[in-house]
DNA sequence: GCATATATCGGAACAGTTCCTAATTAGTAA
DNA sequence: TTACTAATTAGGAACTGTTCCGATATATGC
């Protein structure tokens, strides 16, 4: 990433956070910097070990709590399911899922016109594929008509 | 599912246990008729709890002993990546993922022909979807080199 | 039935994440 | 600048899902 890039995403950064009221502290903007100009989609201690050499003493808790806060406001993404325990399917036909980000619950989605779906040429350079699945996330039809 | 699908279902099942040289457990058979036969991509502690009804003195590690075991045989799958912590990504643009299953690590897909993928609609009467993201398993290039 | 390699049980250990509380600090206004 | 206050943090305890471990039990082959 581009420096000005970078910079242009911490003052949008600042600019929401302004907005919504929240305290610009050191290390919301310690840890939004560490992600954002990360390539390898580091998991929570790794970004707390980096965070750690520029602010020594900050906490696991506040790295974890700014991660959520900043995939909360759209300004980093999780990759697969986040914190949620492993589920088993005992269907093992190709078909996809669409997970309730608010109750857990997993529908299964097989549409006629919408079967396996074929992994992109660029995949050779980068490994071997197994399995490819698609998933849908979203607010359930029950979780969707309930007052919050 | 039909009565004599999930007998189909469980005479592969020995005849894979067989095979393989691994003992046909009374535990076993029970916990893979349970995922077999249930809808709802049960965790480990439901198939647990519902295994028990049968197997009063059934462990918790059994359960978990044989769902992995069931999911190396190919005869159940999991959803969303099994056993991972959340890994957070800076690069909030539409993209899919190649998840190493050996080695855990992240890989971006953003081919030009691979754009966001559009959700079928059949997913109306299901929920409201706010994300489609396609996850890829397999081996990686540097894993797929290394000797087992 | 007997031998034995495998599998199970129960509980301890572990890892990742969240919770709790006292102390600190960013933002605001005098 | 200083004082005030609500928001935030650090540190450690607690929690949750999962795995490990050692003693016991059992499926399978002879
Ligand atoms: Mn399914
Ligand atoms: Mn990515
Ligand atoms: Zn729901
Ligand atoms: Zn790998």
């Amino acid at each position: 990433m581009h420096e000005d890039e970078l910079d242009r995403r911490l003052e949008h950064f600042k600019e929401v956070c302004r907005h919504e009221g929240l305290k610009l502290t050191h290390q919301r903007m310690v840890i939004f910097e560490e992600v954002a100009k990360s390539r390898d989609h580091p998991d929570a201690d790794t970004v707390f070990k980096s965070v750690r050499d520029k602010v020594p003493t900050v906490s696991l808790d506040t790295v974890y709590r700014t991660l959520w806060m900043l995939n909360a406001m759209g300004l980093i993404t999780t990759v697969g399911p986040p914190r949620e325990k492993v589920r088993f399917d005992g269907d093992v036909s190709p078909h996809h899922h669409f997970v309730c980000s608010r109750c857990g619950a997993v529908y299964d989605v097989h549409g006629p016109a919408f079967g396996p779906i074929q992994a992109p040429d660029e995949i050779e350079g980068i490994g071997q594929v197994e399995s490819v699945r698609l998933e849908l996330r979203g607010r359930c039809r029950r979780c969707a008509s309930q007052i919050e």
